[in-house]
DNA sequence: ATTCGTTATATTTGTAAAAACATAACGAAA
DNA sequence: TTTCGTTATGTTTTTACAAATATAACGAAT
């Protein structure tokens, strides 16, 4: 067979995106990183973008996902909810399953 | 609830993209107006867009997705064949049985 | 009060994808 | 043999988006 079946998938709400695999992405590395400019860092993207992507999703989710603070210390830095945390495992699995449905439709077609 | 997810899917072989949407949709309307330059037009596509779109499907199918003819009365034209047919009709399917499956899955997420 | 690495935002520059434009080749039919 | 609307392809222009650059504001700790 040799053909792959691949997938998108996201989460709107009134035309504006929750969440898709960019913005989850975006998500664990601040969790891991601790603040936004290193998980921009380490996703190789600008602070501009990522600064971007997660104002979008704070703003059209219905609690907030992470805690900016700005200042202080260390000069500040961003977590994620407990609210954030579930929703990326959420999406996660559901992606997943996606994968593993779209495999198994994939696998009856007897065409290619 | 409010929120909805979306969905994009596709074929590749080799990293060669056989069938997405927009393939598929073109396919149809070369279907439906047994010409590539017709099809382009209802699309709102430009020619070289729909020509090269039909050129990566044909170079990563298994056997030809249409029969192209050039010159002659009316000029020529596009017509699918029985293999591209049944491709298109895989697609549509495995597309519609994943935003059903999608659908489903978000249903569960009591987050949203 | 100074320092520091952040968040937050605006502006400019660069680039890759799409669109637009142009044109040759084709071959059945009149 | 001329005509026609195609297929097939190259070239240029435009546009949308990403990247780069710049800078203000912040506030806890020293």
């Amino acid at each position: 067979m040799s053909y792959k079946i691949k997938s998108r998938i996201w989460i709107e709400s009134e035309n504006n995106v929750l969440l898709g695999e960019g913005r989850v992405q975006l998500l664990k590395a601040i969790h891991t990183n601790g603040s936004l400019s290193k998980a921009a860092k380490s996703l190789n993207i600008s602070y501009k973008k990522a600064w971007q992507l997660l104002d979008s999703v704070n703003k059209s989710a219905k609690k907030p996902v992470t805690i900016n603070s700005v200042g202080g210390k260390g000069g500040g830095g961003a977590q994620l909810t407990a609210y954030g945390k579930a929703l990326v495992e959420a999406f996660d699995e559901i992606n997943k399953n996606c994968w593993r449905f779209l495999d198994e439709q994939l696998s009856r077609i007897e065409l290619l």
